[in-house]
DNA sequence: ATTTGTGCAAATCGTTTGCATCTGA
DNA sequence: TCAGATGCAAACGATTTGCACAAAT
């Protein structure tokens, strides 16, 4: 059973030579980690770790490097929750979070269960890159 | 001309004792730096920054902890929208903002022109904190 | 007098970088 | 072969912390 952005090797492959990445074995094997089980939301150091655990050796140094890469070569987006550390979201597509702050945790927010009506116009000179909603939500107290 | 959230000395000196704070020269200054002139947004550097062309004599780690302190007390709302460094926003009532990634400048959206419209249900054994809504804009190309 | 705040420097945390070494095409 | 990738350790920027000193109640 198979997650609809999930990819096979071969795509993946593809992809990274579209982006003019070489698959190497810490991108391949970092990639299967990322892409194998549909959606995730990672840190550097939760992948990291999570690779290490896995028997995949590879650098935090080469974690940093490959996070980027793949949000350049648009396998990827980086997520602003947390100003003291970087999420990346395996789901690409435009959809908003719930951010646990007690455990920090992420998570998707059903594309379809937010909706941001009309945008305001900004300011002159700029324009539009994204629009990010975070809703920050706490264990119930009761 | 007072814009309608300035505080005069007396109201922040009786707030700051509220929060438990006693009202120090520090606090005082940076209070009055913070919100003598309307909304702002400030990272600790740069009202450190401010602070010392002023002539007013302030260690960056208590502006770390006067901004902390404010924040807890409710003067002061922490922005996230750059996993590197904190901003704070002397404008605390709900509202969202617009973010230059080139110039890292942080604006606030006037607070109805952002319609989020039902928000979803929280996942279970949680409530919903906050809010954010962050509009991310680059300069026009053209 | 006692408690709380401040400043400094050192420590910490997440992240990036320089550079020697390795690897894929 | 050789451009590009990796790993390590050092560098880095933002933030926090420990502790001696100073200021507020």
């Amino acid at each position: 059973m198979m997650k609809p952005d999930a990819m096979t090797t071969d795509q993946l492959r593809l992809r990274l030579r579209e982006a003019g990445m070489r698959p190497t074995r810490q991108r391949e094997e970092l990639a299967d980690l990322l892409f194998r089980d549909g959606d995730r939301h990672v840190t550097a150091e939760v992948l990291h770790r999570e690779a290490f655990q896995e028997g995949i050796q590879v650098s935090l140094a080469t974690v940093y490097n490959t996070l980027h890469q793949f949000t350049r070569a648009g396998l990827l987006r980086e997520v602003v929750v947390d100003s003291g550390r970087a999420y990346f979201d395996t789901n690409t597509a435009p959809h908003h979070h719930f951010f646990n702050t007690a455990s920090q945790d992420l998570t998707d927010i059903p594309s379809d269960s937010v909706a941001v009506g009309d945008l305001p116009l900004p300011p002159a000179g700029t324009e539009i890159a994204g629009v990010d909603v975070v809703i920050r939500i706490t264990p119930r107290q009761s």
